[in-house]
DNA sequence: TACAAAATCACCCTAAAGTATGAGCGTTGA
DNA sequence: TCAACGCTCATACTTTAGGGTGATTTTGTA
């Protein structure tokens, strides 16, 4: 069943989160050792108040500017890219079902319009359908009127505007 | 159409990194005034050697952290957004010229094809033209036989697959 | 400038498309 | 059961499209 590891991650995310400042912490340490041995080592020998700050600010300026590449967050910029696609007429055709509904042509009518998109004549569609020519001539009639169009190229013109052909 | 967006980032500008540059060199020069300043101050009244050692710890720690923000070039990270989008069918249309000079239609023809793939009758082309039926109709025959086709539906549709029309 | 191609228009004819009306037949849902 | 709908087919008619031929004018180019 689900186990949920809430303790584990919290603690991973903890780790990971405060990793880099208990590293700093450590760095810290280590440097003002290092800066004590400085201080007693030049100060006490030379008296160079110079070379010590000096020493200091290179030291500190380069901790900062490790700090702060190691802590912020990446600056992001999204970027987006617009490619040229060149899409194939009839691959992504998906029939537009709520325009056809709207349409109220019958599936007779329809199958009659596809094949009047593809350049059929009439007479082709009517053999293609084993029908009569004048069972063509009926159903093209209802669906210019339909579609209200007054021709049939005009017809297959909306039809493809409607996506009901492709 | 193809639409492609190259951002270089590599290439901020000279002044930007000049600018950059010359501010760092001021706020340097500030700097060293305060130290000196701060030295006389903590030095020679306190001798307070902790204090100014603090000091130019803390400064040049922020100093090193504004240097590496400013100067860091960012980290880009990519992001390519594939976008689902309806195209309208005439909006992404680019007429393919190679097709067309294939066909060998003329500009007059080519507008007669495309009039009469939106559905027009011959009348209504020549109308829209300013030329007679006649003419239409001469042309709109010559239509036909350069595209290989019986009728305007074929017509239109033979050009749509052949990317003369939208 | 001369020539080819394009654009324009006309006339006649046929084929196809579109309109109107009516009717028979099968399915379906109230 | 019966009205509604879809599919089928027919006839008659009008409109549009398409084919063929020929002609004139414009235009771009060798």
């Amino acid at each position: 069943m689900a186990k949920c590891f809430i303790f584990d991650d919290m603690t991973s995310t903890f780790w990971l989160k405060y990793r880099s400042i208990l590293l700093y912490g450590l760095l810290l340490a280590l440097l003002l050792f290092l800066l004590k041995w400085l201080e007693v080592r030049l100060i006490m020998v030379n008296h160079s108040f110079e070379i010590y700050a000096g020493s200091i600010a290179l030291i500190f300026t380069v901790l900062g500017i490790w700090l702060a590449v190691k802590l912020t967050s990446p600056k992001v910029r999204t970027v987006v890219i617009e490619k040229q696609v060149f899409v194939n007429p009839s691959a992504d055709f998906a029939l537009n079902e709520k325009a056809l509904q709207v349409t109220g042509l019958s599936t007779r009518e329809l199958e009659v319009l596809q094949l009047m998109a593809q350049g059929l004549s009439n007479q082709q569609i009517a053999d293609q359908l084993y029908v009569s020519l004048n069972t063509v001539k009926t159903h093209s009639s209802k669906v210019l009127e339909k579609l209200e169009a007054g021709r049939r190229t005009q017809a297959v013109d909306k039809a493809r505007k409607l996506g009901i052909v492709p």
